[in-house]
RNA sequence: GGCCCUAUCGUCUAAUGGUUAGGACAUCGGCUUUUCAAGCCGGCAAUCCGGGUUCGAUUCCCGGUAGGGUCACCA
């Protein structure tokens, strides 16, 4: 890694706060702040907020936490356009006096002016980190408007002046943003701006290859995270998203993405959002976690009357956490076990029909009866009650007799579901009380049917 | 449609003017103590097409095709 650290570096976040944290502007925030903080820079945060009526208090406050969630702090107060108007006014006042600007009857039967940009028509070329150079002819953009009056500037003209006056020398944005770069250097050179560096980051894609819209599932930050995806893990799988290490490494901190990230390395083509890669690194940070960690995140996905349950056999449920960790990707999965069935017998006593105890096409009630005594005394033997002494003592019984017809009944009995973890395991979480009641309520059942 | 951008397995990607084109996810198969999960091992699978440059191109150039972005008094 021999990057060079550039010096003051200030980037910055310019989220419009007209809708939930999307899954794209997170991605464009992570490689603004690997960057700022690799050369130990600024990334300010600023809200776009010149359209009132499409502006919300609820998405701004939804974008900050979900930013604040993720961990990728800024530098700084926050700045909003909206309690800027004087600044921009400022400088529209200027462009017109110096000709670069003028107003203008917005139609043929307007009352109403608009500003328009005086464009000089000429052909604008910049360097791009990511693309290299671009060149762009300003002609077909014809005088472009910039505000609907004095006091009410449009987006080009906002941008541009707060990156001047807050000397954002890096401007990191998604491609969309390619298109509207030649509008806003033209702006930049009336009002006698210094040019950023710009870096245009290939989009996100939906798995049709389009831009991520509502028509894919989950595009918003909440969205992942309801369905008990890891900060973690988002970050990491985002950073994966064009752009990639120059080893084989999947899994990071957010540290090591600072020191190996490199934005000339990003691509130049869009990426798939891959849910089945999230997934998995999701689980690999699940892996990672302390049992303490894994348990509060458990219940905090279980339904209140399940923890309830839980609290009161919290022994039990303490040794019911490995599996569980063992079974799920995301935490929402915690739910799905739930309602699949796959955690109710832990507590009480299954029930099922006694036919389906038996091993693929056994039927034979007394020999099953007897294998099942058997297999009690067996288990009541064991003296430290542990998945492994469970193991040995009836392993060689279940190998005499055919492992499946002995311990596909004693799993059955236990779990009363056609998969499950293991007999062994199963005993070991239930203790040898309960194990041994479930395997004589099969005896009890075997009687019962014989009347 | 104009302008801009892009093009390696299904997906994310690595690599190089000469490689058996590598890895990961997914998928398929096997193993692991009966089912499941996890784990391990293995398989399938890609350089968009056509020219040119070159001894040699997936890599460089041109064209085509395909895909995407953008064309507001939104940001």
């Amino acid at each position: 890694m021999n990057k060079e650290i550039i010096n003051n570096v200030i980037t910055r976040l310019p989220p419009s706060p007209t809708g939930l944290l999307h899954i794209g502007t997170t991605r464009t925030a992570l490689f603004n702040y690997l960057f700022t903080k690799q050369n130990n820079g600024k990334m300010l945060f600023r809200l776009e907020d010149t359209d009132r009526e499409r502006s919300k208090e609820e998405f701004e406050k939804n974008i900050i936490e979900g930013l604040k969630w993720l961990g990728l702090d800024y530098d700084g107060e926050i700045s909003r356009q909206s309690e800027k108007t004087e600044l921009y006014e400022k400088y529209l006042e200027k462009m017109i006096k110096d000709g670069f600007a003028y107003e203008a009857e917005e139609n043929k039967d307007g009352d109403k002016k608009v500003i328009r940009f005086k464009n000089p028509n000429k052909e604008i070329i910049f360097q791009d980190l990511v693309r290299g150079e671009i060149k762009f002819d300003t002609t077909e953009l014809g005088d472009f408007v910039i505000a609907k009056s004095l006091s009410d500037p449009l987006y080009h003209l906002a941008v541009v002046v707060d990156d001047f006056e807050s000397e954002v020398s890096h401007v990191i944005r998604g491609e969309d943003g390619i298109s509207n770069t030649p509008r806003q250097i033209l702006i930049q050179e009336a009002i006698g701006a210094k040019r950023p560096i710009y870096a245009h980051l290939p989009l996100i894609l939906a798995p049709d290859k389009s831009k991520m819209s509502k028509r894919f599932g989950a595009i918003s930050i909440d969205e992942y995270k309801e369905k008990g995806y890891l900060q973690e893990a988002i970050i990491n799988y985002l950073a994966l998203l064009g752009w990639s290490p120059e080893d084989e490494q999947e899994i990071f901190s957010l540290e090591e993405l600072i020191e190996k990230f490199d934005i000339k390395k990003v691509h130049k083509s869009g990426a798939v959002f891959n849910i089945e890669k999230l997934n998995w690194i999701n689980k690999e940070y699940i892996k990672l976690m302390t049992e303490a960690d894994f348990k509060i995140k458990v219940l905090e996905f279980l339904p209140k009357e399940f923890g309830n349950k839980i609290k009161e056999n919290d022994k039990l449920f303490n040794k019911i956490l490995p599996i569980i960790k063992e079974r799920i990707e995301k935490f929402e999965d915690v739910i799905i076990m739930l309602e699949e069935g796959d955690l109710d017998y832990y507590f009480e006593q299954p029930e099922y029909e006694l036919e389906k105890i038996f091993w693929k096409d056994e039927n034979d009630l007394n020999l099953l009866k007897t294998r099942i005594e058997k297999s009690i005394q067996l288990i009541e033997s064991v003296k430290e009650f542990s998945a492994e002494k469970i193991k040995e003592s009836i392993w060689d019984y279940a190998s005499e007799k055919g492992r499946g017809s002995i311990l596909w009944p004693i799993r059955y009995a236990l779990s009363g579901k056609d998969k499950s973890p293991d007999p062994f395991l199963l005993s070991e979480v239930l203790g040898q009380e309960e194990t041994i009641k479930r395997l004589t309520y099969v005896i009890e059942k075997i009687n019962s049917t014989k009347k």
